[in-house]
DNA sequence: TTCTTTTAATTGCATATACAATGTTGTATA
DNA sequence: TATACAACATTGTATATGCAATTAAAAGAA
């Protein structure tokens, strides 16, 4: 997990993909004290406000509705969350976070201001905004063009 | 995995991941008619100089050592390289193509070409650029100083 | 109302990711 | 030289990721 020399890769996936495992690296560790990674975090994040079924729940994480499943898992087992079926739609779940894990977030929210920061104070903040537009640009020039 | 309404989210390492698995799909998808992931891609290309020994080659993909041992064992089996014990080091076990492997990534140039072209046409050639130089400070950035 | 289609979620399969622990081999030291 | 130490790789465990196929339920058509 080292790196040796500035090596400028022409893949822009390569690229997107080995700065996200180091970001990953550094957000995970930031939250292991609480025994939560960041892709955790995310989903408690958007349970906050209210319940959500998965499939809404996935779109909004930009992730495959079978991964949401298997990300819900564990958080299901260590009690943060219920799924409950939807009354006039017995199909939906509705994910809905428990005591503990409303809690759980709240602790967790001071671990991830701080490493949001330090990612801040590392690279800039005028340069982690720009990051954050182009990163959103992606997402939204590429997710509805085939 | 269909996105509905731009959604800033405030959380660096959330968006990262998102643009990556969206980038991600677009890649595999593009080399999916060969039987070949892009991460699978990159390790082709980094060993099409020389062999590399895999703590080397490991470091040049900023991937953990333990990720590249699983993530070269469907290669292996599928013959497009081979794994030999160094004569000076027999700790040390050298990563070097097949002939198999070798024909494969140069299939796999053209489609790799297109996709990296297609997202240039999507986002812009200067954006791309400019992204590169962003990701490339991120992992500089992030990765030595924990 | 029955048949078909669509939609929601899960499961099977395969790869991607990394930490902790282990086994092996080389190097340094007492 | 015997022993401790460091370096290289793998395996165990657990989560992350998504495609194809399946099951269940609702909606629409005959």
């Amino acid at each position: 997990m080292m790196a040796s020399a500035p090596y400028a890769s022409p893949c822009t996936c390569f690229q997107i993909r080995r700065a996200a495992r180091v970001i990953t690296g550094r957000y995970d560790a930031a939250l292991a004290p609480l025994g939560l990674r960041i892709t955790q975090f995310s989903v408690l994040a958007h349970l906050m406000t209210t319940p959500i079924a998965l499939t809404a729940l996935a779109d909004m994480l930009v992730m495959d509705r079978t991964t949401l499943t298997r990300t819900l898992k564990p958080m299901l087992a260590a009690g943060w969350l219920t799924l409950e079926a939807e009354a006039t739609d017995r199909r939906v779940k509705l994910a809905r976070l428990t005591e503990a894990g409303t809690a759980l977030f709240e602790q967790a929210v001071p671990l991830w201001r701080n490493v949001q920061r330090g990612v801040k104070d590392d690279l800039g903040r005028d340069f982690v905004r720009d990051l954050h537009d182009r990163l959103t640009t992606v997402w939204e020039g590429l997710s509805h063009a085939p």
